[in-house]
DNA sequence: AGCATCAATGTAACCGATTACATTGTTTTT
DNA sequence: AAAAACAATGTAATCGGTTACATTGATGCT
């Protein structure tokens, strides 16, 4: 019923009549120890069922080798999808993730960083909240000199590295997209303008819109929290306008989609009537009908990319600060949701 | 640059000329220091920047407040959700959760078991991969005694509670509903037969069949992996059948919708052609047309129940193996994709 | 042979908490 | 007033590793 013995760097010793010195240094595969008493030990090891305690070395060595993670929410496929980048990189490298999402709040997001910073992670890697204000709560690691690394939703940080696409070129794309598609009256569905990712898209569609000189409209932009549910609630305001816009460019697919469900149940058809951009490339926009144009997003790559950029500031790799913002390619996917060209022969 | 230096009791104690162990008792809110004391410790402690060091503890009491939790993967809805509400109960308990993704492959859920072996997890909550064989992997923690819990896709452990619902009745009403549509040809496409989900939903299916005097045809067990693109080849699959079946109920909802939009690029309707279930209530099963029919699954509540039921072993308060299954209620969801009554009129 | 060099191993302090047991001073009991 | 009971605090061992420094014995060099 009681838990066994654990199996110490003490028994092994014994048994072996070496010093736990030695024991401690053939089992880090030190090349001082012979090969001779590395081998007796990593057998009697094996033999005895001896694991490492993790806590021992922590405590004297005053790292944890774990990495904590704080993203808004795990069940979306882009986040999901970065966390599966981050893993596989941390995994390599020896390292142990906690991961914690703030469901978009920003108290949530604070209790998180404290149990992390309590937990004494070694570097941090966040993803803001949608309502988070100011970025106090990642003070303490600062102070302290524990790297944080913000990705997608980030913070203007001098010490911070951040992980990111052009947000702002992404939208640009789809914008001009859609007003080569013949769209002048295009909507734009976003979130908070606390985030970078939504402040950047605005600015991006509000330059296509200065580039083909169509007059930026304050009524065109709806700000909601771009769920699905959301999408459907600003289609109710879509229906309303007058007249009717001829695009709609959302922030996220899943607001698109739940968007152009509504709006069809309400007789529009996409892309003649109203024509559809989303962002992030999310499978929905595949199964949606019609097909969503979208952006595409490099969630695996990212994830990776800001897991390693962290671990090298650990291991003292990169020169500090050498780099404070990483930018990865995205893509515009054109697919029937926006494709009005053909449409001519209507 | 270097780190600055960790207050820590002794820290504390020498400015107050206390002992250490007043300042540890202190700091627990133990009843036997004075109030008086207790207070200028927690103030002093607010004031120095104090943190508590869980390693030292850990090391002390051989525990680590820790969970590990292993699911084939994170980019799932269903898993997502599932981790949320694990999430949130073990950060209500002062649980600390590690998580990793077996990507459905037995080497590398071999590979996180160990991991978190290693790191001392106080329990464990695993959903299995595809091709997990044999759990033998798993032995070291209840050898050690560490509790472990699996959920969704369990194994039969005597030593572990599993929490899951009722696959089979779920696969049996969804194939009764399609039965009661007019159904005759029922398809089911399912994943390997190494997961009890996927046995189960047969087993289901095959009882369905039986109970409505329908002969159980092999050709109609599509085995694949269940991913959209699967679903997309067994509609290819499908269309080699003649006759064409009436009905397809999938064991999850993306290989549903794969194979939906498969079939309705190859000129079927559905349900008037072919009727369609799926399992899962995915998000995505809202978003395809027709909209899918499907069994709801309480992600987050099973969460909870695993987590809770993990950790009420841990703190004791369970009657060791009081509970060997916890079941969830599920519950048929009918939508458009499987509506073929009404279609008397057609 | 005598000394320096080096490879292999050992000794012991340290990391920061927990807690059984000991000690002190104060109050209650008889 | 002495003894018992109790509240508050202190002492010191313990958890299992890491590592600076010390020691030992063998080898190389002149």
């Amino acid at each position: 019923m009681t838990k066994p013995k654990e199996v110490t760097i003490y028994d092994l010793a014994r048994k072996l009549n070496v010093s736990i010195a030695t024991v401690s240094r053939a089992l880090k595969d030190d090349p001082v120890v012979s090969k001779k008493t590395k081998k007796k030990i990593f057998d009697l090891a094996e033999e005895m069922g001896y694991r490492y305690n993790h806590f021992a070395r922590n405590l004297r060595e005053q790292r944890t080798y774990t990495i904590g993670v704080i993203v808004p929410r795990l069940n979306s496929y882009f986040m999901s999808t970065v966390i599966a980048g981050i893993e596989s990189v941390a995994n390599n490298e020896g390292y142990t993730l906690i991961i914690s999402q703030s469901s978009e709040k920003a108290d949530k997001e604070m209790a998180s960083a404290k149990t992390m910073f309590n937990n004494r992670v070694d570097g941090m890697l966040v993803s803001l909240a949608y309502d988070t204000e100011d970025i106090a709560h990642f003070d303490q690691f600062i102070k302290k000199n524990i790297p944080l690394i913000f990705f997608d939703r980030v913070a203007d940080h001098p010490d911070c590295t951040n992980v990111l696409i052009d947000n702002r070129k992404g939208a640009y794309e789809a914008t001009c997209h859609l007003i080569a598609q013949g769209c002048q009256r295009i909507v734009h569905i976003t979130a908070t303008p606390k985030r970078n990712v939504y402040v950047d898209r605005l600015a991006g569609y509000k330059q296509a819109l200065a580039d083909h000189q169509i007059p930026f409209d304050d009524k065109y932009i709806l700000i909601n929290n771009l769920s699905q549910e959301a999408g459907a609630q600003a289609a109710a305001t879509i229906l309303q306008m007058n007249p009717l816009p001829d695009a709609i460019f959302a922030a996220n697919d899943n607001c698109a989609v739940g968007c152009m469900i509504a709006l069809k149940k309400a007789g529009l058809r996409i892309p003649q009537d109203i024509a559809f951009a989303g962002f992030n490339n999310d499978p929905v926009s595949t199964v949606i009908e019609p097909n969503l144009t979208t952006i595409n997003y490099p969630g695996y790559k990212m994830g990776e990319m800001a897991a390693t950029s962290l671990i090298n500031h650990l291991n003292g790799v990169n020169s500090i600060d050498s780099t404070n913002t990483i930018l990865l390619r995205s893509e515009l996917i054109i697919r029937a949701s926006s494709l009005r060209t053909k449409s001519d022969s209507e």
